[in-house]
DNA sequence: ACGGGTAAAAC
DNA sequence: GTTTTACC
């Protein structure tokens, strides 16, 4: 007998995601033909507070929705959005349906692409939403009236409207945010695992009465905000820890709870990293790991992301900041606690000021995202972008739809026309051309039925261009710490307008469109061209063109910057409505070297090198450094200087004149050893020499670790993957570093040059044959380099 | 849990 | 020559 939806419904907690003990959603039959969902009531544990759930600002017992499902499918899904995953809810027809359901819905595939056989529902209704609810950690705050850091009145955070009027509202609220004082040093110094059994002897206490202490002063201090670098990866999975073996509780939430943790990834560029998110009931935890390696993505130059380097990278690390080796750290707490206190100490305010500086936008986007902070600044655009439209959806009682399968095609327009050594220079950009293109030619996904994605990005936009005005005037009178809000609040419009498009394009967004994300790229590119033309017919020799962006030399008769502006102003005129050319920066000379690879000569003098083969990071150091000052020399045709330069290196490379970082190569790890040991058995991958290293060595290997080693030994064989050292095992008095090896690696940069000479030119600049005294005499720069055939293409289509 | 295009490095 | 990685 085939039972009824409404029997099975009774019978059975409907609905279940991944997390079945954690489903959320009660549901009945309303009639034959129409089902309601709700959410449900008394889910709420003392630890699991609501706003991990996506429907977090529903009352318990609300209708969510109410739709008919199609009539031949046994069971079907629904996706909904969950603060850091998705929830796959299962309706199905028949309790015989129930197995088939679970099972499909716990199985790997049910993921965003598969559900072709399974009707997405088409109607919701009366959903009844109760805003300004928040968070708990919202409420607390809300009932306590506690404030957060910075000033900012916290029950401001879940208005969640998009309207000027909230987001300008004067700030007020004293802030409560934690000084910072010596007791926290307990909690960075703990920094070294290793010196932590001797931490505990030497004054005479037991590592569990620390911890309780550590338990009673976050308590006492009662933090909204932790903030910490790497803290997730390492000071809370490890205090937690060794509370356990303990046997203390670590009950460090707001309301005495133990905090939740489970596995996440946060990714960066092409770059993933796995860790523990820690939520502390009542209390926002941020790693400014995090903030450094996300603030690195766009701008691509921090030398690294540990404490120490970011700190010097934003210029925060004070002038007697102690510094203490890792392995030092045990001796020194028990002959010069002072100082190990000392150096905790410039942790905790680099620390600080490092959070300060990078976590205002997420701050701000708190105010337009149903996430807390701690989750803003973890989660990627995707997740924002996307919480923005289901909560609209939400409010009006609409249904959502599912990802379409899939991809994109095209990209941006990206094309160098001359090549060599050139200028003078102009730059000049289209201003926020996907975001204009999105607005101007009113690009909506096809699912987006109530077309709230371009109310969304207009909203942004007017918000972002009135936070910039705000913050212009503010600065005009000196407020500089309420500008600074302003630009913090403009910069959190700009990244979430910015990734809009990418989101078109995304897999598992819910309101993807492949089309629509072509159509913005082909409309860019139909933009870019219609640029150069532009310039061209003004007398421009366009040398190389990149996506929204274009380098040229003006015709002769444009000297001054003024004379520049007017020429971009004028093209900029005649552009699509919607569409603005910015003049964007002059330039002396440039060096033309490959698409996206070229050098800048600012008319200060100074240089900029853009390109992967430029500025190649993963590279040695050194090579980096002969490759940029190589440049300057040819920026400034000095043919000797260039020949000196190779000399130099070749000398210091032989008389092992440097050091180890000047040569070492830093590589992150993308498996664990256990995972790279079982590609190379099965022949997935090959040898590589970061991993036989770190096995050799015994090292611990997680994804995302990095490692910094050399090649060390001599001759030439063709496999270094057994002769890998780890940089700190390199001795200046005894170097060991494969002189065969790097000279090899020298002659490789020099390659780079080969275009700007004749072979034989070429040969005896980068040689250091020393018969021959070198002479620059009779060797010409080759200035303009040509074969391409975009070249000669364009060059005829011009000429008619 | 944004994208495509590109070049170099690694195999 | 192909795949992977890192850069814009």
């Amino acid at each position: 007998m085939t039972s009824t939806i409404l029997d099975t419904i009774q019978h059975n907690p409907l609905l279940f995601g991944k997390d079945t003990e954690e489903c959320i959603v009660g549901a009945h039959q309303q009639s034959d033909s129409t089902v309601r969902i709700y959410t449900r009531k008394g889910l709420s544990t003392e630890s699991r507070d609501e706003a991990f759930y996506p429907y977090f600002f529903l009352s318990d017992g609300a209708l969510l929705s109410e739709f008919t499902p199609p009539e031949n499918e046994k069971f079907w899904l629904i996706k909904l959005q969950g603060s850091n995953y998705y929830r796959y809810l299962a309706i199905f027809r028949s309790w015989s349906n129930y197995r088939a359901a679970v099972e499909h819905i716990q199985s790997k595939s049910a993921r965003a692409n598969d559900t072709d056989e399974i009707p997405a529902p088409s109607v919701a209704q009366k959903t009844h939403l109760l805003y300004n609810k928040g968070d708990a950690v919202t409420q607390f705050l809300m009932q306590t009236g506690k404030t957060m850091f910075k000033g900012m009145v916290f029950e401001d955070l879940y208005r969640m409207q998009l309207d000027i009027e909230t987001y300008f509202k004067p700030e007020s609220g004293k802030s409560s945010k934690v000084e910072i004082g010596k007791d926290q040093v307990i909690i960075v110094s703990l920094s070294d695992n290793r010196g932590w059994e001797k931490v505990i002897h030497a004054h005479g206490r037991t590592e569990k009465e620390l911890l309780i202490e550590l338990i009673a002063i976050i308590r006492e201090k009662d933090p909204d905000v932790i903030e910490g670098h790497n803290i997730f990866r390492f000071d809370l999975p490890y205090l937690h820890r060794r509370c356990e073996i303990n046997g203390i509780e670590f009950r460090i939430g707001r309301d005495q709870s133990i905090p939740r943790n489970y596995p996440a990834s946060i990714r960066f560029a092409e770059r993933s990293i796995d860790y523990t998110f820690y939520d502390i009931a009542g209390r926002h935890v941020i790693d400014t790991w995090f903030l450094v390696q996300s603030f690195d993505v766009s701008k691509r130059a921090m030398p690294g992301y540990g404490l120490k380097a970011a700190a010097k990278f934003f210029g925060v690390a004070r002038e007697n900041r102690v510094y203490v080796d890792y392995a030092d750290m045990a001796d020194l707490w028990e002959n010069n606690p002072e100082k190990l206190l000392e150096y905790a100490l410039d942790d905790v305010r680099e620390t600080r000021e490092i959070a300060s500086m990078l976590s205002g936008s997420n701050y701000y986007m708190t105010k337009m995202m149903p996430y807390g902070y701690a989750q803003c600044s973890r989660l990627g655009p995707a997740a924002k972008i996307e919480a923005l439209l289901v909560r609209e959806y939400l409010k009006e009682k609409h249904s959502l739809p599912r990802p379409e399968n899939g991809q994109q095609h095209s990209g941006g327009y990206t094309e160098v026309f001359l090549q060599g050594i050139l200028g003078p220079i102009v730059y000049a950009d289209v201003e926020s051309l996907y975001p204009s293109i999105m607005l101007s030619y009113k690009i909506c996904p096809k699912s987006d039925e109530r077309k709230i994605f371009p109310q969304i990005l207009t909203n942004l936009k007017d918000l972002r261009f009135a936070a910039k005005k705000k913050a212009k005037e503010e600065r005009k009178q000196d407020n500089i710490q309420v500008a600074d809000n302003f630009e913090a609040m403009q910069a959190s419009f700009k990244i979430v307008i910015n990734a809009m498009y990418g989101y078109l394009g995304f897999s598992a967004g819910i309101f993807n469109d492949y089309e629509e994300a072509d159509r913005v790229t082909t409309t860019g590119q139909d933009i870019a061209r219609q640029m150069i033309r532009e310039f061209e017919s003004r007398g421009s020799r366009v040398i190389e063109v990149d996506t929204d962006g274009i380098l040229f030399m003006p015709p002769s008769h444009i000297q001054s910057s003024e004379e520049e502006i007017s020429l971009v102003n004028e093209v900029s005129s005649v552009m699509p409505e919607g569409i603005n050319i910015g003049y964007d920066g002059r330039y002396r000379k440039m060096i033309s070297y490959l698409k996206k690879n070229y050098a800048l000569l600012h008319y200060d003098g100074t240089m900029q090198l853009k390109g992967s083969s430029l500025v190649s990071r993963s590279g040695e150091k050194f090579g980096r450094e002969f490759i940029r000052d190589g440049f300057r020399q040819l920026l400034e045709e000095d043919i000797q200087g260039l020949h000196d330069l190779y000399v130099t290196w070749k000398e210091r490379i032989i008389h092992h004149d440097w050091n180890v970082l000047d040569f070492a190569k830093t590589e992150s790890m993308k498996s664990s050893i256990d995972q790279y040991r079982a590609d190379v058995e099965s022949g997935k991958r090959s040898r590589t020499i970061t991993y036989e290293l770190a096995i050799r060595k015994g090292i611990d290997v997680n994804k995302g670790d990095r490692i910094t080693y050399y090649v060390s030994g001599s001759g030439m064989q063709s496999n270094h993957y057994e002769k890998g050292k780890i940089a700190e095992e390199w001795d200046k008095n005894t170097p060991d570093e494969n002189t065969q090896f790097y000279l090899k690696r020298l002659d490789e940069f020099a390659q780079k040059f080969i275009p700007f000479f004749k072979p034989q030119d070429f040969s005896a600049i980068f040689s250091s044959d020393t018969l021959f005294s070198f002479s620059p005499e009779g060797i010409e720069i080759i200035r303009e380099i040509r074969n391409k055939e975009a070249n000669s293409q364009h060059e005829e289509e011009i000429s008619f």
